[in-house]
DNA sequence: ATATAAACAGTAATGATTACTATTTGCATT
DNA sequence: AATGCAAATAGTAATCATTACTGTTTATAT
């Protein structure tokens, strides 16, 4: 935890942060409830979002519109981008050469001071593919 | 209105298309409602998202995850992106020369079937940033 | 040990969207 | 022009994600 973050330790915020450094499944904030309740079972779903969204604007995880419905989280910081199925609803990592660099065309493109982007592609996975 | 679209005409849906080929303003459901109250003061809130919903599904309009809050629609059916600028909150299209490649760039890298994607860019747009 | 503000649990409120139901209406058929 | 019927509507209630509020607990500096 750096000194960008906040103040002071908490078990909470901690499991929170264990749990995303170990899945893969990118989250809704309430997945992380169910999951962190099994650990701290009064855990108060208003800390999830509380630290969801210190930790957002820290820049330690980041937020991705899914579009269908909920937020999820990750905490991968290297740009990428993401893929929701329809089918599945899963949503996974997606490692494009541009990620890196489609910041700087935007602000190149608009003029604009371009500070990020969310960029998730929708479609049908691969394993849903194969199970038709 | 083409024959993959809905079956019977409505002044109602009539109207929102209108309003949303006139606009640069990638307007809300709520927004969109406003609007047409001027027309129509009794269409109900429930007819314009039914109406955004089928318009979606029919690809006539596209669905913007602004990610502040509520959708944004857009008529623009030619593939491009979009800014949302974090301090006055305005959403603008943004085209890039990859906009059209990108699917099949995410379809490569990933096995998927890709349909479609979303790409928003956040930051600080040019007059908000003269004006400081 | 104590003080203090950060963080919390629990609950209420909000806001966007969807669902439901009885009524209206576009339009095909007579 | 009248009739029938399903599509579309208005109005309202319900749902779901998220935020706000309040009194209590707790990390940590002194």
């Amino acid at each position: 935890m750096n000194e960008n973050s906040k103040k002071r330790y908490s078990r909470q915020r901690e499991c929170i942060v264990e749990f995303l450094k170990n899945t893969e499944i990118h989250p809704t904030a309430n997945m992380i409830y169910d999951k962190v309740r099994e650990e701290i079972p009064n855990i108060s779903l208003g800390t999830v979002y509380r630290n969801l969204s210190e930790l957002t604007r820290f820049g330690e995880i980041i937020k991705i519109e899914s579009g269908d419905g909920a937020e999820r989280y990750d905490m991968r910081i290297v740009p990428h981008s993401h893929f929701v199925c329809k089918n599945c609803g899963e949503v996974s990592d997606l490692f494009l050469d541009c990620d890196k660099e489609l910041d700087k065309i935007a602000a190149s493109v608009s003029g604009a001071e371009v500070a990020s982007h969310n960029l998730v592609f929708n479609g049908v996975c691969q394993k849903c593919i194969s199970k038709k």
